[in-house]
DNA sequence: GCTGTCTGCCCC
DNA sequence: ATTCTGC
DNA sequence: GCAGAATGGGCAGACAGC
């Protein structure tokens, strides 16, 4: 097959907006591809050349494509980033520069494309990034402008076609059966595996037999199962009935396999996204080895946690024991203990269609009480009361958690799956405790992809300093905006363009918006969490950093009854940040 | 050797 | 992470 | 309700350029 064909039926998908054609669209490609361009395709529709616990990226963003399309259509990058301003998709750059070209190129089969997309993400060290500059320039050189177009989109990660792992399994169902009544089975072979072009290939080339192979194994991550979000207490009994309920800490997703290999035990640690996290937590690691279980497999967070205090440390700290380099120092530091809450392997058997109830019994057998070497069960209470849920979600709240996970307790572990079998209530639901902040807007971002269209994406907050008397920035906005709000704000905020930054605004060189405004639209916005910031400019003294919002969103978009004095000051700030 | 920029199916 | 949108 | 695609702050690491 031919890569222009593949891009043909990627422009198609676009297209559509109704699923149940997307999938059929999808199923008849796969039945047009041999196994060997099923998995190579698979691979290539979720921006990737290996399956996802294999870490190749490209580590080519918007900035080494920029330069790369500017090498290969002799521009300026400064053009090249006007266009892209202005189309809001590098694909789209590509595809309308290559069309000025001449039009009589040959393209290449889809196994071609991706063999010089893998030695791209191969080149690693000195030189690498002109490397890769270089060779996609020539690659695009060679290739249709249609071509062109999901090239640049799959090394950039978005295909943008509304197409993702749950269609392209549902597809794949329609391929071996003529339905979608294989999901359940396709789906679970895939998180078992992570690997969806294995998958494709196994079911094209033996049928659903050829998915019995791919089991549970030490040692291989599996995804991770989900959660959905309720709103209150109230919400969660209703749809559970009875709740195992858990406190919600701020750090890592982390998996941990223990297995014997030639006599020897061995542990590994995964990420949420199966990123290998092994290294990184000796503590944790060292835990495992101790504890009697032969082989298992075991799901929790990862969290700064001081055992002589009981005190758990913020997830700003916690993160920086993500790291190649002085482990050891920062484990120091920094101690971590591995909250156990699921247990899905135990000494050569599955447990992942037991019920939660029964795995949760098996784990806390599993890992004594007293045990204290970086390995904890999470504190679990089986409730069937709306006001249990409740008095629970406020005594973690007081601590200072995140809020709770409420899980059904006859549930089976299914991996990948985001279900209402686990639940989970964050404290920054309740409107109450939740941070709200007035600010000013500064000035606005040119959206991409589907916003591109509105001419604005995200904007800039900022609250004022009275003692410096200018305004700082907080937060970016990007979310919480409804498209008709996105049609609004953009129209008011070009009525009061200003083309320079204004005295008595301080904002960051890189966070300086594509289009600057007079402070004077004052908005709402949410957020779950006041940190220190590298990069804000709020409450920020010489080397001392300033203040940012954690997850900020709009809440109301212009309160006219508000004016630019009334905003939220650095001090209130620093007022709600020491609370 | 230092510093700034860019990247990450990053983590959240 | 949160949020919005089309189905 | 599901699935997908927009968007956030901020961390460490890899390179490139000086």
């Amino acid at each position: 097959m031919k890569f222009y064909q593949l891009a043909q039926i990627f422009s198609k998908l676009e297209k559509t907006s109704s699923r149940l054609e997307m999938t059929d669209i999808l199923h008849k490609m796969i039945k047009l591809c041999t196994p060997l361009e099923v998995e190579k395709v698979l691979y290539l529709v979720t921006g990737r050349v290996v399956p996802k616990y294999v870490s190749l990226e490209f580590n080519m963003a918007e900035k080494m494509v920029m330069k790369s399309l500017s090498l290969c259509f002799s521009l300026e990058e400064s053009d090249v980033k006007k266009l892209y301003k202005e189309k809001g998709d590098l694909g789209i750059v590509a595809e309308y520069l290559s069309l000025k070209e001449s039009s009589g190129k040959k393209d290449m089969l889809v196994n071609e494309v991706f063999e010089r997309l893998k030695i791209i993400a191969q080149y690693r060290g000195k030189e690498s990034q002109s490397k890769k500059i270089e060779d996609l320039s020539n690659l695009l050189k060679t290739l249709k402008s249609i071509s062109c177009k999901y090239v640049v989109r799959i090394i950039l990660g978005t295909l943008r076609l509304g197409i993702g792992e749950k269609t392209i399994i549902d597809s794949l169902s329609w391929v071996v059966k003529g339905d979608k009544s294989l999901r359940k089975k396709i789906e679970r072979a895939y998180y078992l595996c992570s690997d969806l072009g294995y998958v494709g290939r196994k079911l094209v080339e033996d049928g659903v037999k050829g998915l019995d192979t791919i089991v549970l194994i030490p040692g291989r991550p599996i995804s991770p199962e989900l959660s959905q979000r309720e709103k209150s207490a109230e919400a969660i009994i209703s749809r559970l009935k009875r709740a195992i309920i858990q406190p919600k800490l701020d750090g890592l997703r982390c998996q941990l396999h223990k297995w014997v290999e030639k006599g020897k035990p061995m542990v590994a640690l995964f990420s949420r996204n199966l990123e290998v996290l092994t290294h990184m937590f000796p503590e944790v690691v060292k835990g495992a080895e101790m504890l009697e279980g032969d082989s298992f497999i075991l799901d929790g967070e990862l969290v700064g946690y001081r055992e002589e205090t009981g005190e758990f440390i913020p997830f700003q700290q916690t993160i920086q024991r993500r790291r190649k380099y002085d482990i050891e120092k920062k484990a120091g530091e920094i101690p971590v203990s591995l909250f156990c809450f699921d247990l899905m392997y135990l000494n050569g058997e599955d447990l992942t269609l037991l019920p939660y109830r029964e795995r949760l019994n098996k784990l806390e057998r599993l890992i004594p009480q007293n045990f204290e070497l970086s390995l904890k069960v999470v504190e679990s209470n089986e409730v069937s009361e709306t006001k249990e849920v409740q008095k629970l979600f406020d005594t973690y709240v007081s601590a200072g958690l995140e809020g709770l996970m409420a899980k059904s307790p006859t549930s089976q572990y299914q991996p990948g799956v985001r279900n209402y079998d686990w639940i989970k209530l964050r404290r920054s639901y309740e409107v109450r405790l939740a941070d709200t902040i007035d600010g000013v807007i500064l000035g606005y971002y040119k959206g991409r992809g589907k916003l591109t269209k509105f001419g604005i994406g995200a904007f800039l907050v900022g609250i004022y300093n009275e003692e410096k008397d200018e305004f700082q920035t907080i937060a970016k906005v990007g979310t919480g905006v409804k498209e008709d709000e996105w049609e609004e704000i953009k129209t008011n905020l070009d009525k009061i363009k200003v083309d320079h930054l204004l005295p008595r605004v301080n904002i960051a060189k890189e966070l300086m918006p594509d289009v600057l405004v007079y402070p004077q639209i004052v908005v709402v916005i949410r957020a779950d969490e006041i940190t220190r910031s590298p990069l804000h400019t709020a409450g920020k003294e010489g080397d001392e950093s300033g203040f940012a919002l954690r997850f900020p969103r709009l809440e109301k978009f212009n309160r006219p009854d508000k004016t630019v004095d009334e905003i939220t000051t650095v001090k209130e700030i620093i007022e709600m940040y020491q609370h």
